[in-house]
DNA sequence: ATTCTCTTTTG
DNA sequence: AAAAGAGAA
């Protein structure tokens, strides 16, 4: 085909070989290298946590073995820089093209962007493609062209867009593997001695792989889905999909998740089944927001890191590591917060809805940094995801336009007879509370004596009485939004004057640090999940390391690298390039429908569009290749131009913020809140 | 029809 | 927690 040597296609979170552009590409244009370069220190805080790395350990194992089937191997490669092992590689298989999808989190834009720039300068040809969204973020705009900042806007906009999805690629049928001669693997280490008793556990619930993936989908599609919104409440049901790892590692396509889902509604809605249509409307909606995680990202690249909403710069936060350290043992004296924390530590695992209660908890009641238990989640996840993380936390801490009120506080005592009106999911993370009714399974601290005494428990010794109450929480809360706002008045009258430039800035653009020396009792026996009947009396609880014991020094300084450039850049600012297309021909089936979308006006917003390789993009376009558009684009950075804040909180005084994110939002309901509760405290 | 109450939803 | 919706009186 192509002539010249082979190509390498370069696996990240795209551990599939069905529907993967970029391995279709690499495919059509002659041999091809897969290689998967595990290149952690480029992570810098957020290093994978154990079972995350226990998946990818799987998954990659198992996208070795699947390769190997249609005719080449994974190559694997240790590094610490993945741009330099992309060049090594390169220059040991003689390799010309490059191919790679697109990822959004703030270090891989940067990464990529490097890549391209480094890889082209040494004459490879390199092309990007979307295979992790239904729409790229540039893609969705508002009718003045401009990103969408609360969530159903952008979710309207994506189900109606002029042009569907991209159809799924099938899985090629046979691979022609590159020269790798010279181009050995390295044995990846994703587990340290200390990890494997625990790990050995998580493969009896889960299968990770491409095809287990698949068959998950189908399974859930055929099963649960019809379901969903029956059951979305239940903490402890298996109905939700679990399919939330897979797609992180991208071992299944949103798009073909997105295609058979919608089949299925058709159907229903054929059959006037209310029921089915509205379940199918509330999956697809979570799968929005994993879109809209992405989009924000892409949009606001420091969201995993800054409120995107600066309002809460004056917040006292409790920074209270006993607090923190209590929440993670699942020791707050909340049982429904405590069954959900240790779950997760059990088994890397929660139920959407017992996130939020935790996290909600966690920010409200406990008023712990948020950026903490985003950190925790990231650590013990299986299906850690930074982007969705990032969502989630700032949804729950009342930082994005559309969140959660700030002082809104959830009561676990109702949401726990909401969730677990039986009390059977308490009952089975808490087994010291295994005996006791579920009249007061929820509020142990209100039970009498005697029945405490009839259930064995001793609260303060046995289970923890609250570590803080709701009511003092709610008094604490006003207490703090009423200290926020003088310190803000103080900020604002300073900066009147004159005298004081940044230090409200200072404040904010200095989060509180991650707790560095939080080691826990590593215990090498997992808990699972305890019969009733067991006695483990609480301090048996384990509870993981808030910093990875694999992280090295020297890694300091990548991280600290990474973090100097994320400070001084910016996102966006496009110099937009009309990007070459021609009228795609689709070999599917979307062929007409895609005119449309040629014909409109390219995005202008948010990305800087790079124009691929013109020789290879014209013989991509004379082929009947299906996804050229996305072949010639890699979004691209455009350099330091502003301070960050300016762009992403914008300073509430107004000052020079007419393209601030917070003015857009002048009505953001916190404030409202605020002003009336300051007048009165 | 109108108000009141209970339920559901809220990214 | 608050608002919107559904259903009852």
């Amino acid at each position: 085909m192509s002539g010249g040597g082979c190509s390498i296609v370069w696996f990240r979170r795209d551990l599939r070989v069905e529907d993967n552009p970029a391995l279709a590409a690499g495919v059509r244009a002659g041999a091809v290298v897969a290689v998967y370069i595990w290149a952690p220190e480029e992570e810098g805080h957020y290093y994978p946590g154990r079972v995350s790395r226990w998946w990818l350990k799987q998954s990659l194992a198992y996208l070795d073995s699947s390769l190997r089937s249609l005719g080449t191997c994974l190559i694997t490669k240790r590094s610490t820089d993945s741009v330099s092992s992309l060049l090594e590689v390169v220059k040991s298989t003689g390799a010309t093209q490059l191919f790679f999808n697109h990822l959004y989190d703030p270090l891989s834009l940067v990464r990529d962007h490097r890549a391209k720039q480094v890889l082209t300068a040494h004459g490879v040809a390199v092309r990007s493609f979307n295979a992790d969204l239904l729409y790229e973020p540039w893609d969705v705009n508002d009718a003045e062209g401009r990103p969408f900042t609360t969530f159903a806007a952008f979710w309207e906009r994506c189900l109606s867009m002029p042009y569907d999805p991209e159809a799924p690629l099938l899985p090629p049928k046979r691979i022609i593997s590159g020269d790798v001669s010279r181009c050995p693997s390295d044995t990846l280490i994703f587990e340290d001695e200390s990890e494997k008793g625990s790990n050995a556990l998580l493969a009896r619930a889960w299968s990770p792989g491409w095809s287990n993936a698949d068959r998950a989908l189908t399974t859930f599609i055929n099963g649960p889905l019809i379901e969903y919104s029956k059951n979305r409440r239940k903490a402890d049901s298996a109905t939700t999909s679990f399919l939330s790892p897979h797609l992180h590692f991208g071992e299944v396509s949103v798009r073909k998740v997105f295609h058979l889902v919608r089949i299925k509604q058709v159907l229903w809605a054929n059959e006037g089944n209310k029921a089915g249509e509205e379940s199918v409307n509330l999956f697809l909606k979570s799968i929005g927001l994993r879109e809209y995680s992405r989009y924000l990202s892409f949009n606001h690249p420091y969201s995993h890191e800054k409120p995107l909403l600066g309002h809460l710069k004056f917040f006292p936060w409790v920074v209270n590591e006993g607090y923190f350290k209590a929440w993670r043992q699942g020791r707050t004296g909340y049982p429904l917060v405590d069954a959900g924390m240790r779950e997760l530590w059990a088994t890397g695992w929660l139920h959407d809805r017992i996130r939020v209660v935790v996290s909600s908890f966690f920010v409200k009641v406990l008023q712990l940094p948020w950026r903490w238990g985003m950190k925790y989640f990231w650590d013990t996840l299986l299906d850690a995801d930074l982007e969705s993380d990032a969502l989630g936390w700032q949804y729950i801490s009342g930082t994005l336009p559309d969140g959660r009120e700030f002082d809104r506080i959830d009561n676990p005592q109702f949401e726990g007879y909401k969730f677990d009106p039986d009390g059977e999911y308490v009952r089975r993370w808490l087994p010291e509370l295994a005996r006791l009714p579920t009249e007061w399974i929820h509020h142990p601290w209100d039970a009498p004596e005697s029945v405490l005494q009839a259930a064995g428990i001793e609260l303060g010794s046995n289970y923890p009485l609250p570590t803080v109450g709701i009511n003092a929480a709610k008094a604490r809360l006003e207490q703090a939004l009423s200290e926020m706002w003088q310190l803000e008045a103080a900020s604002r009258a300073a900066i009147e004057n004159g005298t004081e430039e940044g230090l409200g800035d200072s404040t904010e653009s200095a989060p509180i640090a991650f707790p560095q020396d939080i080691h826990m009792e590593e215990n090498p026996e997992p808990v699972r999940n305890n019969p009733p009947n067991t006695t483990r009396r609480y301090e048996d609880q384990m509870v993981p390391s808030m910093t990875s014991s694999l992280l090295r020094v020297e890694e300091e300084e990548t991280s600290s690298d990474l973090r100097n450039l994320a400070e001084d850049s910016r996102a966006e600012v496009p110099r937009n390039v009309n990007i070459n297309q021609e009228p795609r021909q689709d070999t599917l089936n979307q062929g007409i429908v895609h005119t449309v979308r040629t014909n409109n006006t390219l995005p202008q917003f948010n990305v800087a569009m790079v124009v691929g390789n013109a020789e290879d993009s014209t013989a991509e376009s004379s082929s009947s290749s299906r996804r050229e558009r996305d072949g010639g684009v890699v979004p691209v950075w455009s350099p330091p131009s502003s301070s960050y804040s300016e762009q992403f909180i914008g300073e509430e005084n107004g000052i020079g913020a007419s393209s601030s994110y917070l003015q857009r939002h002048p009505q953001s309901h916190q404030i409202m809140n605020w002003r009336r509760l300051s007048q009165t405290g």
